[in-house]
DNA sequence: TCCGATAAACTCGTGGCCCGAGCATAAAGG
DNA sequence: CCTTTATGCTCGGGCCACGAGTTTATCGGA
């Protein structure tokens, strides 16, 4: 999940062996505390077909290293009343950061994968350095005030990423921007993901498409976003720059495209795209412009047939993509989710006709993201929950607090 | 890997418990003489970071369990000489069946993965009862003389895929065939998988993409396809129908396509968009009709440019599948290989025109698959082993031994 | 041809983790 | 208060892998 590791402190041999077969029953107790926080251990014993005789050893286990805690559960009817199932109040932590056009957020999760927002600010400019100080800083606060506790940061972005750091993005206007400097300890490993490669990640295992086995998630913000997410894990390619789905050729290719290519998707959907259609000059903000039509379309004739548009091309192209991925369910966020609902017939319509003939039948659910603007977080921190809950990852807790 | 079995006999509870966990250590030696046929005990035991008397003991297990025979290794300097790992002679197979256009092959594989073609022929009419039948027939043969040694039944099929059978094919002319009839014993489990999903995973894993994390293969035969494989295992969607990357609208919106959508990507690069370039009716074998463009292109310029053409349009959609999934390598198959060296200029301005700019100093390298007629094939045999391959599979097997 | 060096296989005692069976415990219901 | 019910706890046993020590097979040089 996310791209792997700048710099995780992974020395040691693969060791796929089998004494990591230590930490199986562990691991599974503490996903299923992550899955759906609230659980019984009895309900956790028995979706795991685990006897009572091994949950009380392995709650025990986990109790000792302060992994997990348990508090008496609401009686619920006849029988010995159960325990549910926490995070220890001395477990093991992550830090994620939401970095965002304006602004970028700071929160930390425990095991169970909610992110608690412990920061927060706008950033006047954009000088990379200046904003990467600020992230850090509080990063470092947050670290002195739970010490070994911090097992990873994990940092969502709005930009193409990949080895650890910004690639390029044109929102925050960066170009290879290494992120290494925002860890307070080398040793800590960090996670750098695209925020709305993220966010499908997050709504995937969370939000609208919980359960799916293959969702695409899709965002219009500036151009269009996304990603495919199989099995709970974002496909974010080799070097984690996947998801640019907007940079593909459903346009016009006389229309040429900031990113060095022609007839993206992008220029056809956003706040850009509602401009040009109504003969106007590129918005300095797609975004507010796109919110601005959206309003207006319902008073003027000439805009609504521009978002008309822009709605048609969308979905066009979110049926091509459906072709060719067949998901399950489709989330949509950011501009997408309004535009669709302000155009739907045309969207519909193009959806519809872009998809092959055998799919029409039994489509894919498209809805709406229901994470909103925490997605992204969500998604960070599960990134980092996902180092930390591994055989790798649980032994080196273990061992720093023994040792 | 390909469809999620069509009647796999898994009633039985999900089972992520522990006790499983005996069959770590087998599983992963297993692996490993799969991955690399010829592997040495020595060599393996050192990869995986076994003790020589792990590997003493497993070896010992997994002779006893007639998964696995051992052979004197040649030596190879001093020291007491090593063996080399086989599968046993009695031990677990796949059936692996290639259905094509105008034929089909059935192969057997052992636990190393390579498939020896057993039986083939050609279809003479395409009626779907009559070609399951003569396949369910050699299935059967080859079931009845090798009896409980046949683990599973993997087939690659030509055509779009879902739930355990045929969806569509164009290239067959079917619609809706069930494949359940294939299996000798409908405790079986039966695969079903796109051919060429089957062929990308199968370069991904011992082909032209070998070690790559996030690898895309693209074949053009008639229309375009191909598969996302991460991590070994082919991005093949919800209901097992990804993959048709063909029908992606990247082309002309005007041109209708036989899918029932418009603009597919399919219309603009095989022998029907030559053909069209060139005034000519469309090709009933727009495969023949590629392969001799082709041949004529050296002599004919109007040939040549309507080549280019195709090659052009190749290269641009391509292009947009790196953007989208910034694949760490890229294997091209059937058709699709001939045509950018036919057009080598045309499709690396378009490739490289069409890649967003920050990808152009490190693209993926596009080569050609290795496989080539085998690919499927294999395939299929190695998501039959995925299969056998399991905690569940081998103790199956074990059970059905020893009891 | 013999002998040391070398590499790898074999043996056996140990420990971790989980299972099963039986016992103990905490509520709800009559 | 006793029964029912659901669950937690205890303890012996099995399985698998580890580690250390021993044995075996080959190579290279004297």
């Amino acid at each position: 999940m996310a791209s792997p590791a700048g710099r995780t402190p992974s020395g040691r041999p693969p060791s796929v062996r089998a004494r990591d077969a230590r930490w199986r029953g562990a691991l599974a107790v503490l996903e299923e505390m992550r899955r759906e926080p609230g659980v019984t251990r009895a309900g956790v014993a028995q979706r795991l077909g685990l006897t009572t005789g091994s949950a009380t050893e392995i709650t025990a286990r986990l109790r000792e290293l302060a992994l997990l805690a348990e508090t008496p559960a609401a009686a619920s009817g006849r029988g010995r009343p159960t325990t549910v199932l926490h995070p220890h109040p001395e477990g093991p932590l992550v830090v994620a950061v939401d970095l965002r056009q304006e602004d970028w957020r700071l929160a930390v999760a425990a095991l169970d994968g909610r992110p608690h927002v412990a920061e927060a600010a706008t950033h006047g400019d954009r000088e990379p350095g200046r904003v990467a100080a600020a992230i850090a800083a509080a990063v470092r606060r947050v670290h002195r005030r739970h010490g070994g506790r911090v097992r990873a940061v994990s940092v969502a972005v709005a930009a193409t990423v990949g080895h650890g750091g910004v690639v390029q993005s044109a929102v925050l206007g960066w170009d290879a921007v290494d992120l290494a400097a925002l860890l307070p300890d080398p040793r800590l490993p960090l996670f750098v993901g695209n925020d709305e490669a993220l966010a499908a990640a997050a709504e995937a295992r969370y939000g609208a498409a919980a359960g799916a086995g293959t969702a695409l998630h899709v965002t219009i913000e500036v151009g269009v976003g996304g990603t495919l997410v199989v099995d709970g894990r974002p496909v974010t390619g080799a070097t984690g720059a996947g998801g640019e789905f907007g940079h593909l050729p459903f346009g016009d290719p006389a229309l040429r495209c900031p990113c060095g290519a022609s007839g993206c998707w992008d220029l056809t959907v956003d706040g850009r795209a509602i401009a040009r259609h109504l003969g106007e000059p590129p918005p300095p903000d797609p975004r507010s412009y796109a919110q601005a039509a959206l309003a207006a379309a319902e008073r003027d004739a000439a805009v609504r047939s521009a978002v008309g548009r822009a709605a048609s091309a969308f979905g066009r192209g979110l049926a091509g993509l459906i072709n060719a991925f067949d998901p399950g369910v489709v989330t949509l966020g950011g501009f997408a989710e309004p535009l669709r609902t302000a155009a739907a017939p045309e969207f519909g319509a193009a959806l519809t006709g872009g998809l092959m003939r055998f799919r029409r039948p039994a489509p894919p659910p498209v809805v709406a993201a229901v994470l909103g603007g925490d997605g992204a977080l969500h998604g960070a921190a599960a990134a980092g929950l996902d180092h930390v809950l591994t055989e790798e990852g649980l032994s080196a807790w273990a061992a720093e607090r023994t040792g």
